[in-house]
DNA sequence: ACCCAGGGGCAAG
DNA sequence: CTTGCCCATGGG
């Protein structure tokens, strides 16, 4: 057990929030206190009041950076539509929310396993692909989500066996793929958001939802706007009320593209998180 | 352009 | 103890 902290005052920072919001699935909370792995680092973090955050001894860089405290909310909340109440509404709900600086290949492949799951399921695939492939963190059990080499040596058997489905194929050749050196992850930062999104799509069991939440969470691309069933849902419900039985994912996709802004990526995060925390929105299309 | 398979946990009945 | 439902993609 750490005793040591470092202290960071921040502000418009929620701890909890942020590491539910569905971008990462792997911290552990024990009351107030969470615990996981940044970077090959054992992190353990906790936020006693709004305004301070604790980061364990030595980490407090570390922890500022992935969870990107310096994003300047109050900018980005400026950028964004004015006369948008529903926006609003969602922002208010959760102004402390942030969108973390996530490694490339453990949030590719986290979402890879992500297709048609729940979160409660996503997290338990994680938190298995780590204990069986991935290498101990230093001074600690606690295991570094398995390289691309890692799993791709594994074989898609073995993934299978952690509860993958037909996901255990699409990782395990996309693995196979990055850890060849056939693919790329990091050239993929010289291109603009389009061409990222359609080189990203290349690799099996990527479609455009997954390429663009892998550029939104861990190449900082805050300008992408990723849309799954739960957005659609909310676009449609909030600002296609009348025409809601005619409307298509293409009009979606261009309305988010024309509405929200340059930082429209945390416009998504703070709508997600309204819909699917808030008890607003209803499960089930049509009710 | 539709249309459906696909694993398994979990909540609801 | 069943059944239906999931933060999508790929291949027909």
């Amino acid at each position: 057990m750490k005793t040591a902290w470092d202290i960071i005052p921040v502000q418009r920072f929620d701890l909890e929030g942020t590491l539910n919001s569905g971008q990462v699935f792997h911290w552990h909370r024990d009351g107030d206190l969470f615990t996981g792995v940044i970077g090959g680092e054992v992190v353990q973090m906790m936020q006693p009041q709004p305004d301070l955050l604790h980061v364990s001894k030595g980490q407090a860089e570390l922890a500022r950076h992935y969870l990107a405290l310096d994003h300047d909310l109050a900018l980005m909340k400026k950028s964004m539509p004015k006369s948008d109440l529903h926006l609003r509404r969602a922002f208010k709900y959760a102004p402390g929310l942030r969108i973390m600086r996530q490694p490339q290949w453990e949030c590719l492949a986290t979402f890879i396993t992500s297709s048609l799951k729940q979160v409660a399921h996503i997290r338990q695939i994680s938190l298995l692909l780590r204990e069986r492939f991935g290498q101990a963190a230093s001074k600690s059990t606690l295991r570094i989500y398995p390289t691309p080499q890692a799993l791709a040596d594994a074989g898609e058997v073995k993934l299978r066996a952690c509860g993958l489905g037909y996901r255990a194929k699409h990782l395990h050749q996309t693995a196979t793929l990055i850890a060849s050196g056939a693919f790329d992850l990091e050239a993929v930062t010289t291109l603009d958001d389009d061409a990222a999104c359609a080189k990203l799509c290349e690799l099996p069991g990527v479609g455009p939802k997954i390429a663009q939440c892998v550029l939104l969470f861990a190449y900082e691309r805050l300008g992408v706007f990723p849309i799954d069933v739960w957005i659609e849902r909310v676009l449609t419900e909030l600002y296609f009320a009348d025409s809601k039985d005619t409307v298509n994912s293409k009009q979606l996709r261009e309305f988010a593209l024309e509405h929200f802004g340059p930082y429209r990526g945390y416009a998504q995060q703070w709508l997600f998180h309204h819909a699917r925390t808030s008890g607003h929105f209803s499960k089930h299309k049509g009710d």
